[in-house]
DNA sequence: TAGATTGTTAATCGATTAACAATC
DNA sequence: TAGATTGTTAATCGATTAACAATC
């Protein structure tokens, strides 16, 4: 007699869901969110692909996974589309997050007001160094490393956002950890070693660069062979 | 009587490099760095790899495209392959470039002293705001859009910077292009639309943040439920 | 109806990983 | 020598793209 089979989950779940999904989503929700302001009420995935360079087919695979079912014809309603995408990226509510090193760019972000809409609402700021602390920048005080670890815990806070120089990262991510963080957003250069239930996601400027100057530098060796 | 083969060409080129390499030859290239700043003369795969957390064959793989060739039993000469790595991502010789756009971003990026090493030299700004024009961030004089088409002519520039907003984003990239740019770094959150033989570079921090904050929310959910 | 679009399954493509001979 | 490592080829894996029936 065969056996019964696995049942699968319920409830629609991150679980499986490819990162270079993850990484598109945001795309598809700015052009919804522009779309529903100007009053359209339906979608399709070819036109979404049109604005964002992709191929429709991977649109319409990865608004799949949001749970969302559309209608032949039709497309999308734009409303729900744009819940659908949020809920799933945990963009409904903002989680408190803790940025930690004020420099030039922990300053640029704390100015990013737009990021409550993505899922973050940074609510203090870190740093060593004495000049900075107690001062306020973009309306967040700044606080004292050594004050993390209790604020922490008194706001459960479960985000952190490393803008320190790369010598300084990994310090500070074991920091993080310990106060019982489980997400860190990082923008040092740096391959921060952290355990692996914790969620490390890595900003990385140079990674870029390394793809943009390349690219460069071949175009003009070649623009200078030709001449 | 079989044919004669294509000849393969003789210089090593881009072309065919897979953007996964060239992201991460940047991470070798500090690695390997910082080996040479501590007086290590060879170093191999393996050590390179366990520092970024990476499979030493996908690390030998990248690097063989830098043209480099190692010795069996000991590795790759620490200061020739950083002269490789450097050399192969065009960082020996910093492009001049172009910033527009100088919000608190744009200053942040203005003040990194660090890009000189990553093939970027940062060697004027732009912004339409009249208060801004004239004034001097980390050194570097605030232009008038306006004065950017001929700045770029006269100074021969490659590459740009876009951190402008996401619906002034286009129109500056038009800009940069009509301007002869050939290298576009685009921090704002908008799919530019550029002749195809010019390279973008686009930063995506909200599809980062889409990848922190799904898997963040799917944890939570998961604790939620547990507990 | 005709035709655009969805949802889904199959084919393709490319990158990562494994395997292994050559080498010092 | 023994064993770690390179260079390279083959196998695996996963994502993108193509194909197509179902639908409104």
């Amino acid at each position: 007699m065969a056996r019964i089979e696995e049942i699968p989950a319920a409830v629609p779940c991150t679980e499986g869901v490819p990162e270079p999904t993850l990484r598109r989503l945001p795309g598809y929700c700015q052009v919804v969110r522009r779309m529903a302001d100007d009053g359209v009420e339906n979608v399709s995935c070819t036109q979404i692909g049109a604005e964002l360079h992709l191929d429709p087919t991977q649109v319409r695979k990865d608004i799949a996974f949001t749970g969302i079912v559309g209608r032949p014809r039709v497309g999308y309603a734009v409303g729900e589309l744009y819940d659908s995408i949020e809920s799933f990226l945990g963009w409904k509510n903002a989680q408190d997050a803790f940025l930690i090193g004020v420099g030039s760019l922990g300053t640029a972000l704390l100015g990013y007001a737009n990021f409550e809409n993505h899922g973050v609402r940074i609510v203090a700021a870190f740093d060593d160094d004495p000049i900075k602390v107690g001062t306020v920048v973009h309306g967040r005080k700044i606080y004292p490393l050594q004050k993390l670890p209790n604020l922490a815990a008194r706001m459960k806070i479960h985000m952190g956002i490393l803008t320190v120089p790369a010598d300084a990262a990994q310090e500070a991510a074991n920091l993080l950890v310990e106060s019982g963080i489980l997400a860190i957003w990082n923008f040092a250069p740096t391959a921060l070693t952290v355990p692996e239930d914790i969620i490390v996601q890595t900003e990385e400027l140079f990674a870029s660069l390394g793809v943009l100057s390349s690219k460069l530098a071949k175009r003009l060796r070649r623009a200078e062979t030709h001449a």
